[in-house]
DNA sequence: GATAGTTTCATACAACTGTTTGAAATGCAA
DNA sequence: TTGCATTTCAAACAGTTGTATGAAACTATC
C-alpha cells in the first residue's frame, strides 16, 4: 500500500488554489510549492494537467450525483414509483445547491472549487460536464412517471429551468448579493432551494388540472 | 479620417475566430493571420490583446443593453409610468435571447461570440460585466413599481431567475437539444422567450392575489 | 517635393507553460 | 545485504505566448 502521501498532498493544494484563485492562473509550478512536492510528481501521479483537474471534478461530481439518485430513489420507492414533483426537484437540484451555497466562511474549499468550475468551464470539465446527460434523463423519465399528463417537451424545459435557477444562483450569488444590498440571503440554502423548486414546479404545472391538492408555491 | 481598415478587419477576424474556437486556443498568431495584418498591428490599435477582447464584448454588450432600455422606456411610458411585468421580463431577456438563440446556421458571428462570452468567461469579459449591475437596478426599479405590493427581495430573486433561464438556456442549448432528442425547439426564439417570461411572471406574482385579470401563463 | 505624423512590418524578446529525462533516493521482498 | 520496483528530485526541454522595437512605408500638409 503505497503512502499516496504525495498524491493527496497535490489534490487538496490543487483544489484549495483553484478554488481561491481560479483556473486561470494557477500553474503547476504554484500547486507543487504549495503541496511541498516535486514538479515532475504531478504528472507522475496524474499524467497531465488536465486529468488532475478532471480527478478534482469527477470526485466531486459522481459525490453530488450520487446523492442526488439517492434521494430521488428514496422519493419514488417511497410513493411506489412515482414521486410528487416537489420532491423530485429538490432531489435534483438540493445537493447540488446545498455543495456550493451556505455561509461564505465556512465553504469547504471543495465546494469553492465547485464554484470556480461553474464560472469558468476549463476543457477537461467541460468534457466530464457532457458525459452527464444520461444522469439527467433519469430525472427526466421520475419527471415524466410524476406528471403523465405533461408533454416531453414542457418536462425538459421544465428540467431546464430548474437546473438554470440553481446553476445561476451559485454562479451570480455575488452579483445577486450585491444587487439586493445584501437583502436576498443566500447563506440560507434551503430557503434558496425551496425558492428554485417553487418556481420550477410552477413552470412544469401551470396551465394544467393539478391533480393533487394544490401545493404550497410561495417559497419562504 | 484614417481608413480603420487594419482595426475592423482585426476585429471582425477575432470576433469571428473567438465564435468559432473559444477564447481558450486561439492566439494573437491566429487572429492577425485570418485578419492578414501584422502581429504587431494588435498591440498598435488595441494596446493588449485583453482591450481587444474587451473592445469585442462592450461594443456588442452596449447594443443589447441600449435595446432593452429601449423596450422598457417604451412600456413604461405607454402604460403611464407602469408597465406590466410581462413586458419588462419581456424587455430584460428579450434581446439576449434573439441576439444569440435562432437557426444555428444563421447565427451571425457577433451572437456566436456572444455565446463563448457567456460560456467561458475570461478577465476581461468578467471585469465589463461586473459593472452591469446599474444596468440591472433600472429593470429592478421598473419591477417594483409594476408589482408595488412584493417585497424587494421577491422582486430581485424573479430578476435573477429571469436571468437565470435565458443565460443558461443560451449557454446549454446544446445539451438541451441533445437532452431533449431535438423535441425542443430552440430555433423558435420567440417561443423561448415566451416560456422563460412567462415562468418568470409566475415567479413573481405567485402568491400573492393578482391586481389584473389573469394573465396567460402557458407559453406556446 | 520635402516634412511631419501615422501606420505597417519583420523580427526579436522575455517570460512562462506543461512535460520529459535520467539519476538519486526510498521501500520492500528474498 | 542484495536486488527490484516504486517514487522523488533537480534540471532541462521545447514550445508558445503576448509584447516591444526600430526601421520602412505610407499619407497628407505646407
Amino acid at each position: 500500500m503505497p503512502s499516496d502521501h504525495t498524491r493527496s498532498a497535490i489534490l487538496a493544494a490543487a483544489e484549495r488554489l483553484y478554488a481561491d484563485r481560479g483556473f486561470g492562473d494557477v500553474t503547476l509550478r504554484d500547486i507543487v510549492a504549495e503541496a511541498n512536492v516535486n514538479l515532475a510528481a504531478v504528472n507522475y501521479h496524474f499524467g497531465s494537467k488536465d486529468e488532475l483537474i478532471a480527478e478534482l471534478f469527477v470526485t466531486r461530481s459522481i459525490a453530488t450525483n450520487r446523492e442526488r439518485l439517492r434521494e430521488l430513489k428514496a422519493a419514488e420507492e417511497q410513493g411506489g414509483g412515482r414521486a410528487p414533483i416537489e420532491v423530485i426537484l429538490r432531489a435534483l437540484v438540493g445537493p447540488t445547491l446545498r455543495g456550493c451555497l451556505g455561509p461564505e466562511n465556512q465553504r469547504s474549499s471543495a465546494a469553492r472549487f465547485m464554484i470556480r468550475a461553474s464560472i469558468e468551464s476549463v476543457p477537461p470539465i467541460r468534457r466530464i460536464k457532457n458525459r452527464e446527460i444520461d444522469h439527467l434523463r433519469k430525472f427526466a423519465g421520475a419527471m415524466r412517471r410524476s406528471l403523465p399528463d405533461r408533454s416531453d417537451v414542457d418536462i425538459y424545459w421544465g428540467l431546464n429551468f430548474a437546473l438554470a435557477m440553481a446553476h445561476h444562483t451559485i454562479r451570480e450569488s455575488e452579483r445577486l448579493t450585491k444587487l439586493s444590498e445584501g437583502k436576498c440571503d443566500l447563506d440560507d440554502v434551503e430557503g434558496v432551494v425551496a425558492r428554485v423548486v417553487s418556481v420550477a414546479t410552477m413552470a412544469l404545472t401551470a396551465g394544467k388540472t393539478e391533480t393533487k391538492a394544490p401545493s404550497r408555491l410561495a417559497a419562504r
